[in-house]
DNA sequence: CACACGTATTGACAGATGTCGATATGTGCC
DNA sequence: GGCACATATCGACATCTGTCAATACGTGTG
């Protein structure tokens, strides 16, 4: 519970075992950045998101993810709302098609999330 | 199944849709980076990694690390165990306890996992 | 307007995952 | 050797997750 750490900082308790030991990050924050990495924590939505990160012109659309990860469309579609939900894609729908690009933010929500866990 | 038409074969189907997609990244390489990113989709995983990093000294043994996320004893070191096979940590035993550290190669790791699939 | 087509949602299911209590393993101390 | 302690493993359980077939929902086209 967040313990203020009112205590001794000195003694024995350190010379036991290790020393005390930060709270490191809180729950929020930790939970934040975990569900970052659980969008990222898939094989194939690892592959559907490099696939839209190189396609050209940024953007694909559902019908052109199906075949290179040999899934069926709606285990697809799923990966991609899941990855749009973490914020690491955009949903355009345009015309019958609905295209997925990599969003503006994603490096940087994975870069920060990286950061927040392993600071430099 | 790519709808078998005996329609024209080539033009109107990239018209049709998007662009046909490069394959993105193959199965192996897609499993390793989730493996890695796996490891860090748990809230309490996040935390632990988190506090070895923050720790004096730059380790910190399970006895430290049960308090401050709650967690019983054997799911603390589950989830360190997780994190150690993931490479992400280093284990050592030294005396009756086992002290984890931030593996050296860990920020790297995460890093061209990221690069892998959101290239620059 | 009806139809074809691309995508999303639903329902179901197997397998993975997080968690704990109980217990085993290993290590230092008396 | 025996005991106390720190950690690991085991067994069990509830929940989450990935997957597909079936179906519903929108949207352009005839």
């Amino acid at each position: 519970m967040t313990t203020p750490l009112p205590l001794a900082p000195t003694p024995a308790d350190a010379a036991g075992c290790c020393s005390p030991a930060g709270p490191g990050l809180d729950a929020d924050t930790a939970t934040g950045v975990a569900r970052t990495f659980k969008a990222l924590a898939d094989p194939n939505r690892v592959r559907l998101l490099s696939i839209v990160a190189r396609a050209e012109g940024g953007e694909a659309c559902i019908c052109d993810l199906t075949d290179p990860v040999g899934l069926s469309q709606p285990t697809v579609s799923h990966h991609m709302r899941l990855l749009a939900e973490a914020g690491l894609v955009t949903r355009e729908q345009r015309g019958r098609w609905a295209y997925f690009a990599v969003a503006p933010q994603a490096r940087q929500l994975v870069e920060s999330s990286v950061a927040a866990v392993l600071p430099a």
